[in-house]
DNA sequence: TTATTATATGAACACTTATTCATATAAGTC
DNA sequence: GACTTATATGAATAAGTGTTCATATAATAA
């Protein structure tokens, strides 16, 4: 656990070009509201592709894509039960990002 | 002030779609790598248009534009000196979760 | 093996978006 | 007034994105 007092040795100078990489990834992921919906609805639990297809109305070639889309940036992960593959998050920050985001929108 | 306890009451079931557009939008704005340098930037201090293009070496008309993205999300204010315009963020939430997502990418 | 079920994938398409260029507006200076 | 400086804006363009359709793959059951 870190301390308490904000670090003041941080600057906010210009981001080297890999951050600003990854964040703008990351905020593109969460940019989607069918990503959103997926997102909320394994931060609830893990589903299947077929699950998230009937609850979400989506097509299952739909859901597929942003899975993959998901899966490539390591914000979910798999496995497989049978011929159906569970699917659930796998990047706490990012659900995280996405949980307040919600909770503000709702209260603001 | 709310209390500490996890609200338990509050279910993870589909968003309203009006809570999914601010979301989404919000993240769509901070998903561009352009607009993530300026609202860095002025994380740090106001500054006015041709700073921000200055600094970070984009045309004067790319900033205009971008700052008038953010402002129509209410994600920065302005005020007019003279012939220039100042700007700063004004989204402390969005703001939160820029510097949260920043943080992240450059320690994992 | 064949048939069935679940999921993944590639191509096509419509739609969106970020930047550039040219120009407009607006405030200040002479 | 004319001129300069700072910013905003509209149109055009190139690149990116999300969905659909058709099809492929993979596991299972018969």
């Amino acid at each position: 656990m870190d301390n308490e007092r904000p670090n003041l040795t941080e600057d906010d100078t210009e981001l080297d070009e890999e951050t600003l990489f990854i964040v703008s990834q990351t905020f593109k992921a969460l940019g989607d509201p069918t990503r959103i919906r997926i997102l909320n609805l394994l931060a609830e639990r893990e589903c299947a592709v077929s699950e998230i297809s009937d609850k979400l109305h989506l097509s299952q070639s739909t859901v597929s894509h942003q899975l993959r889309f998901l899966k490539n940036l390591r914000l979910v992960k798999f496995r497989r039960a049978g011929t159906s593959i569970y699917y659930s998050p796998d990047d706490q920050h990012v659900m995280a990002l996405l949980h307040q985001a919600i909770h503000h929108a709702c209260h603001d």
